[in-house]
DNA sequence: TGTACATCAGTGAACGCGCGTTCACTGATGTAC
DNA sequence: TGTACATCAGTGAACGCGCGTTCACTGATGTAC
């Protein structure tokens, strides 16, 4: 039956904030139509009147995704490396880093989405190199780079890691080393 | 036909190498067993004859691409930093680290992949501290796991991005970032 | 050492299943009068 | 404002395809004499 042109936008806002959720927890392959249509209250019949493809899909959600994220602000460069390397975090990975949860996946898919990440990429180096504690302006941005590195790196592998207290300690290790380096 | 009992333990060798490289390439999920036969130089029905399922070889590519990382040994940690960070390993996802390549992945498979690739992290973290340039014992354990993050992101964003100024940046900001703590 | 035969690794057709995608249909929406 | 009808979002059955997996068959291997 037709529904409300209101109802029309929710729906699309639902589907793809669904597939961000559903894409960063399981990964684009495993997430079917199905689920996704399923999980913003659909049937998966309706899908291609909103999309042309999964294709499309994904490059949408990763675009909200990536949206969602540049929300993501710190007063200060401890203040960011805690929360970037928090349990938290580790736990949500449907509402955390892109890059994180994506990382060796997203290589694979459509160059129009490689390119918006490398663009949004720029910008949190750039927001990051502003919030670096370093004098020399271009050690500022080696650090801001070296730091998000880090960052990802560290929850990748706190999230991969399958003892807690091992875990554990590649979040606090990294947060440490980085605000250490303080001065 | 019957081949000989040499020839099935190169075949199954074969089988084990060929679906290392390729999971590392494309990802467990995109990579069939037909891939991994052809690629081996057999036919895919010969496949159940070696293992009970995909996933059982999953299990060994993963164990085969961990004990060839292993081997990866460098004399200092300079060298470590910028064999890891080199445009050459960029390039090599077949052959390069099992982290790297398989970073968001490795998450959702069997316990005991998981399992494998901490005890082999581990091992690495243990390696990379004694390495580590760093005076005080426990701030060097430190030090390799910050380290290791750090390579393991920068090797993956620089992957990502499409655009190869940046991505020699992050390999090379994070290089220098590395050993320019050496004190 | 040579021969006869049982073994069994490899082949390729075939299976069931779930995926992305299509489509005829339904019935609420929204427009024209 | 009320009514009649065209529109079209959503439904669920159905499609083709490729996947993981199975299996009857083949013919080289390796063993028993």
């Amino acid at each position: 039956m037709k529904v409300s042109r209101e109802q029309v936008a929710k729906n699309r806002r639902n589907i793809v904030e669904a597939a961000s959720q559903l894409f960063s927890e399981r990964g684009f392959d495993v997430v079917t139509i199905v689920d996704v249509m399923k999980a913003a209250g659909l049937t998966h019949g309706g899908f291609y009147g909103y999309f042309a493809s999964k294709d499309e899909l994904i490059a949408e959600a990763i675009a909200f995704s990536l949206k969602r994220q540049e929300g993501f602000i710190a007063d200060t460069f401890a203040d960011y490396c805690a929360a970037y390397l928090s349990p938290g975090h580790r736990e949500h990975r449907a509402g955390g880093c892109t890059f994180a949860a994506l990382a060796s996946e997203a290589v694979r898919q459509a160059p129009e989405v490689r390119h918006h990440m490398t663009e949004t990429l720029r910008d949190m180096v750039n927001t990051l190199t502003g919030l670096v504690p370093e004098n020399a302006p271009e050690g500022r941005r080696r650090m801001a780079i070296s730091s998000l590195s880090a960052m990802l790196g560290g929850l990748i592998l706190s999230r991969l890691v399958d003892d807690s207290v091992f875990a554990d300690e590649l979040l606090n290790s990294n947060r440490q080393a980085l605000v250490r380096t303080d001065r």
